[in-house]
DNA sequence: GTGAAAGCGCTAACAC
DNA sequence: GTGTTAGCGCTTTCAC
């Protein structure tokens, strides 16, 4: 590994000193001749200079290095998300760092301790066990931004140095259970997702909330893990009565549809099927998947922004219902309002709009 | 951001030099004694003292920090590989850093910049245009890891700092296309990715040795993205001849059942799909993808290995064909045999051993 | 407009 | 076994 050439060798090719190399590269603090600048950039380029970054970091006692903090890497939706932060932070000259906690609660915490020691200047949580560990955020020498926060935990409540991005799952529950009652199914179920989650909760509130408005009964709840099999155990187990589900997530829906087929049933003939937190991958799913989108490139945009300090303003909007995939669809119901809200002085709540993106296998398009 | 308590402050508290607390921490390079040791332990307890890892690297001059550099962080296959690549630096207390190149070429190398800049210690590159700039990888101050470069290439002969993992995607085709043609089919097609990149053409290859060795003609060949749509799009101008196909990627694969679907017909009764680079996601298609599957987590601890420098042994081993799916499966032929192989003293490759997982798309499980 | 020099927090060679 | 200290490469204050 040849010694990289350092500030002081561009100095020195360029016969200045080496606090003027720092402003042309800077640009400032302080004003630097035409000529002089001239004559630093070429040096640069004839050294092939390059700025050594942790050095950069360490003498401004901040680095430009960002973390997201995932249960999962290999779930599309938060590789999704992964990827959207990334595009976000590289327009802005930060890096990411990625942990993957595996859904393991001790884990989530020594990747916490290795980004601080990292010096990582911000993070983004989408945590294991709710409610989260709030000192182990409080005493986050940085930005923390909480994804999966419900409005009500006390992630949300107390306050402190983070931000919580208002994913709101309860109204993604809602509009899509609201979506299949439209259709006039009569039987709904759901698979939610482990029961002592936050997040399960939230959208098994939602389910309930949009039954309760159309004064139905709730059906089967079964609960199941985030996964492919969870969702494909699932459909093994809803009862001939069933005639619509809505599946928490996309993961599970996708393994609830290969468990509906491997049982020989179909959507949405036999059964109807919504999920949320959707991803490309819906629309080739056989049949299509209906499910609730979230901005993912809004979000990503937002925290960034956030994350890095250059806040503009939070832009307001309905939830839409879309007609996002390659088929036809009819559009139906379900306008939740979200509101972008602070709750504290400290505690910054982005709004997020979600979507319906139609698919066939709520029974939309006929067949 | 309250300043944090520094080592000075650690050894103000136990009553040390500063070079003892390095000591205590570091296990070295000197002994320290028990009782010292101790005070040390107690007072970084005490002040809740947490290395800078910035600081550290500065003065070692290398940091912890690698960098995965990929085309697409949503295409699952690679998400898979982040993720299993960040449990192994993990467990060596290294952290990941990523960078997502979206198949632009200019991007990716600002991307090999930027972690350059940031003095990232080793990287892997799947990488966007083939060959690779080697100047680039060249000059690279680490060591580079290249996942995707077949045999035969540049970047596979050049001597370097680089060490290329031996993916084979040559034998990983003709494997897939083997298994097809064990079953009798007679007009097999191939959905390839686009036709100027070098592992598309390896896939090619490889298709096209399978057909030569049965003596068998080939059949309808189709380029398309690596994406969904490319293959749903693919799978509207398969000819109604075609029985069998090899589609190159999972991305594709998904894409093309769903096409298929779409004009009326179905795998594997009208066309038997294989594919290649699986996921977990394919058992939970439907039909269930037949597909060749690399060994990730090994390919993960082989590469953090290789960058960290702690390189063990290369395990050899024959490539098999499994019956990894949830669903009963009849074993078919097509056991290629790679070898780990040095081309030079500065170019390892790591041979690496794929799997072909059955499912129902293949038409091994009758239907 | 330019330059000398004092840190940033840590490592490790070198003295004791 | 322990302490002193000279860097690592950069930023920035403060003189000139």
């Amino acid at each position: 590994m040849g010694k990289r050439p350092t500030r002081d060798d561009v100095a020195r090719e360029a016969g200045t000193s080496t606090a003027v190399v720092s402003y042309v590269i800077n640009e400032g603090p302080r004003p630097v001749s035409e000529e002089t600048k001239q004559k630093v950039l070429a040096a640069i380029h004839k050294t092939g200079y390059m700025p050594n970054g942790i050095a950069k970091s360490l003498a401004n006692g901040s680095s430009d290095t960002y973390a997201l903090l995932v249960t999962d890497m290999a779930n599309p939706f938060l590789a999704q998300m992964a990827q959207a932060l990334e595009h976000e932070l590289f327009s802005r000259n930060k890096t990411l760092l990625v942990g993957d906690s595996n859904d393991d609660p001790a884990r989530q915490l020594e990747l916490l301790e290795a980004f601080q020691r990292q010096q990582v200047s911000g993070l983004v949580w989408y945590g294991v066990d709710q409610p989260l560990p709030l000192n182990a955020i409080d005493s986050y020498p940085g930005t923390v931004v909480l994804i999966n926060q419900p409005a009500g935990s006390p992630a949300g409540q107390q306050a402190g140095r983070r931000i919580r991005v208002e994913v709101n799952e309860y109204a993604e529950a809602q509009m899509a259970t609201e979506h299949l009652i439209s259709h006039g199914y009569q039987h709904l179920a759901m698979i939610s997702g482990p029961k002592e989650r936050l997040n399960s909760r939230e959208r098994i509130r939602g389910w309930k909330a949009a039954l309760r408005q159309a004064d139905m009964e709730a059906g089967a709840l079964i609960s199941a893990p985030y996964t492919r099999q969870g969702g494909y155990d699932a459909a093994l187990q809803i009862g001939e009565e069933t005639d619509a589900v809505f599946v928490s997530n996309e993961l599970q829906a996708m393994g609830f549809l290969a468990g509906l087929a491997a049982s020989g049933r179909r959507a949405p003939d036999d059964v109807a099927v919504v999920a949320m937190n959707r991803t490309p991958a819906a629309s080739y799913l056989v049949p299509s998947l209906t499910a609730v989108q979230l901005p993912h490139a809004q979000m990503a945009k937002r925290i960034a922004e956030v994350l890095i300090g250059n806040i503009v303003d939070v832009e307001d909007g309905g939830n839409t219902v879309d007609t996002g995939s390659r088929h036809g669809a009819k559009p139906a119901g379900a306008g939740v309002r979200l509101e972008p809200g602070k709750n504290s002085d400290d505690l910054e709540c982005i709004g997020v709009n979600h979507t319906l993106v139609i698919g066939h296998s709520c029974g939309c398009t006929g067949r």
